[in-house]
DNA sequence: GATCCACGGGAATACACGGATG
DNA sequence: CATCCGTGTATTCCCGTGGATC
């Protein structure tokens, strides 16, 4: 964002009124360029990402950290840089003084949230690798995996490649991958990224710390600086948020983006008290990450937002999917089996009630995601 | 026509409990 | 007393279908 951009946001949000100038500054679910308080990890993984300075490729290696504590964020950020050093597309040589003989090497970032079958992995390698327009369907997997090989290996490229998330439940795990990706083994270098390394790692591994109380105070000063309206927020709060994230720089941004829109709901000029405690009571202890809803299939969405309108408390499976089938099109058979399917990836938590006489207990859910920015993020993405 | 993917619904299975049976 | 059985619920599993794309 440049000055000129910065002044008109700032002009518009004293026209508007309003105290988000940007609602993106203030999102969990995107990065910053330029991550906030973490030199010390960007030069180890730099040291381990060495070879590639010397047109090599480098071992594999894994990245790991608690929840929130910015290994996607430092991964993107380092490998968007990267690419812009080492990669190339078709386009530009040609116009550089680069010979064209000369390998080129590529870093891509791979949401295993997203991008979770075979087919999708082949088609997000090949479209990171290629400047020509990859099918989205109708061609077999076989095909794109055909087109990957000797995209890479037939022109001398390479690729370091980062899975992020591998170990969470429903992505490609880390052996699933490197299975997939054997037919250009030579070209290609893993680096995992999750809070655990994969099963029986012997590689390298980079380990990020959780932020410390600090830390998490510039990160989220950084956020309001850009993505409120000056006074909007006072530096008091800021302490406060980063008390009750504990380190958590996921939980504290989504507190935030949740205060935030309280705040705007009540034509507020600044972020209250009482708006930053509503808001830390919509995001659950322990809990996971937002973009693990925001990257559900469009029904699973809808049904989660459903969910999360209603009062959920002490009600039976049964008696929520009845209700959130009679306003969705769907039959209560399926929007039983989707709450179940949404509880058992962890979106959503069963929690056991009371026997009502015969038959098998029933539970209740409880959402594990961050329920305001959900709202708000799943309505602006389905429209 | 081929291909992937999400959907959608019901069948099959698991569990809880009280009461019958050996 | 231990085990089995029947009934009513809860939960999981399976597989055909159709849209979108090439």
């Amino acid at each position: 964002m440049n000055v000129r951009e910065r002044i008109a946001r700032r002009r518009s949000a004293h026209q508007d009124r309003t105290i988000v100038v940007d609602r993106d500054h203030l999102s969990p679910t995107v990065h910053r360029q330029e991550p906030i308080g973490r030199g010390p990890v960007f030069e180890d993984l730099l040291d381990v990402l060495e070879p590639v300075f010397n047109e090599h490729l480098p071992d594999p290696v894994a990245v790991v950290g608690p929840a929130g504590s910015g290994t996607s964020a430092i991964v993107t950020a380092l490998f968007t840089a990267m690419n812009e050093h080492f990669g190339a597309t078709d386009r530009a040589i040609g116009t550089t003084t680069r010979s064209t003989s000369m390998p080129v090497t590529w870093f891509v970032t791979v949401d295993a949230r997203r991008v979770n079958s075979p087919f999708a992995l082949y088609r997000t390698l090949l479209e990171a690798v290629s400047s020509e327009p990859v099918p989205t369907s109708g061609v077999g997997t076989d095909d794109l995996r055909t087109r990957l090989v000797d995209r890479l290996e037939r022109h001398d490229r390479r690729a370091v490649i980062a899975i992020d998330h591998h170990d969470e439940p429903e992505t490609l795990s880390y052996d699933r991958v490197i299975t997939l990706l054997e037919p250009v083994a030579a070209s290609v270098a893993v680096v995992a990224v999750g809070q655990e390394p994969p099963p029986e790692w012997t590689g390298a591994t980079v380990s990020m710390p959780a932020y410390r109380h600090h830390e998490l105070v510039d990160v989220v000063t950084d956020r309001t600086s850009s993505g409120l309206a000056p006074g909007a927020l006072e530096h008091e709060s800021i302490r406060t948020l980063a008390d009750w994230a504990d380190g958590n720089a996921h939980d504290a941004l989504a507190t935030l983006f949740g205060a935030a829109v309280l705040a705007m709901q009540d034509d507020a000029n600044r972020i209250e008290a009482s708006h930053l405690e509503q808001a830390h009571a919509a995001v659950p202890d322990n809990g996971v990450h937002i973009d693990r809803a925001l990257a559900l299939s469009e029904t699973r969405q809808r049904v989660l937002a459903h969910l999360i309108e209603i009062d959920a408390a002490d009600q039976p499976v049964r008696e929520l999917a009845a209700t959130i089938a009679d306003q969705s099109s769907l039959t209560e058979s399926t929007v039983t089996r989707l709450l179940y399917e949404l509880a058992d990836r962890g979106v959503l938590e069963r929690v056991p009630l009371p026997s009502d006489g015969s038959g098998r207990r029933p539970s209740t859910l409880e959402p594990r995601i961050p329920t305001i920015p959900f709202r708000v993020l799943s309505e602006a993405r389905l429209e």
